[in-house]
DNA sequence: AGAATAGTGTCTCTCAGACATTATTTG
DNA sequence: CAAATAATGTCTGAGAGACACTATTCT
């Protein structure tokens, strides 16, 4: 009851990231075990909310406009030197192109590597985790997390490496491609096999998903 | 840039209700025009957020353990005597045999009169009301809004009144039967027509229900 | 008997999932 | 021409939606 007690209003970024045929995400790594812990910055009163998760990234990573969503607000997190923490969690998506990059404060984690994270933060994952892979289902945001332009084969891929499953190849084409959010581009070659074709998401797609969200 | 404002967090509740024929959300009423405002309060450090949420409503109406959930955090919502605030936004369901009771500073409103609510707060409205609906689709949540035994029809016309359109009678026996969450109970008479039989769902479906929400 | 509401079953169409072969490139 | 990867179509079963009549009670 006592009211003389802090409160302490703060954001927290889940930060996911394809990495090695992995989905990964961006850590402090803790001096001692496995004590890592997320991204996270007070909140200042001068900018909007996203506006604060944006520039809490912009110390860490060379990436600007990262795909952001708001996950869930915690009152009863940790409770730390006596004072009570606000967080609010968000969860974002960086392209895998864009991930190499050295800041000696983070580093990635695998997300099935559970036993790196201590409980609470685990909890948080989790539930990250289930967010990431239903909207994956419904609105094809797995497009956040690849360059530019890509190809069918590694949308799949990347489908399948956060789904934690292996896709029907047909099926994951026609539903893809009947969802009418991609359109092709010009062909590429890799050393091996045939080219594929290589799409973007279509420009007006990308207001039409954000409408989609239901859960902004 | 002033990082002397202070940041107030805050809880804020939309509480539905099913009430002559029309789902209606507490608000205080206030002096001029329509500068309705949904429920408030601060937060305390000493209980959870859900806790304060309960505790919020325990002062304005007789009725305990709600259901709750969280909705979203706004961050740069209203700005107000120079100080921003930082709202938690639930969402609670009030059995409609609950509703009838009077508190000076709160009223019932119809979500469908829209213009009884100012810009801000109909956004928030609206999202709430969106993500009820959704709800209500894959989980069933429409009891909560019910006393502890109801029948279908009843039941049905909760749902047509928060969708706001008709469903046709059979298909929606078949569904809510075959989601298996409900289960007979005995019958009543109303004056009019057959009596009706009375179900109540299954109390074991209560924690499914909450295992199935993937939005906590 | 008439008014009022409860309760019940079938058909059709769409969509999701299983499944194997051909096409194009490189070394 | 062998290896590697891209691209493509059909069938089947399950579930959603449209639809109309019978059953039980009350006055």
């Amino acid at each position: 009851m006592s009211t003389t007690e802090s409160l302490i209003p703060e954001i927290k970024v889940i930060l996911f990231c394809l990495k090695e045929e992995a989905l990964q995400v961006l850590v402090h790594p803790s001096d001692s075990q496995n004590r890592v812990d997320f991204p996270t910055g007070l909140i200042e009163a001068g900018s909007s909310l996203e506006g604060n998760v944006q520039n809490c990234l912009r110390k860490l990573l060379p990436a600007d406009e990262i795909y952001l969503e708001q996950l869930f607000t915690y009152g009863d997190g940790l409770v730390e030197q006596g004072q009570r923490h606000l967080s609010v969690v968000y969860f974002a998506l960086l392209p895998n192109n864009k991930s190499d990059f050295t800041h000696h404060h983070v580093i990635w984690k695998p997300v099935l590597e559970r036993n790196s994270f201590p409980e609470y933060e685990l909890e948080i994952l989790d539930y990250a985790l289930r967010r990431l892979r239903y909207k994956l289902e419904y609105t094809a945001v797995g497009f956040e997390l690849l360059p530019e332009t890509f190809s069918l084969s590694e949308l799949q891929r990347t489908y399948e490496i956060i789904l934690d499953e292996p896709l029907d190849k047909r099926n994951f084409r026609r539903r893809i491609l009947q969802a009418n959010i991609i359109e092709p581009t010009t062909y590429r070659k890799t050393g091996e096999g045939r080219p594929a074709a290589l799409y973007r998401y279509r420009s007006d797609a990308v207001a039409e998903i954000k409408a989609r969200r239901l859960f902004p």
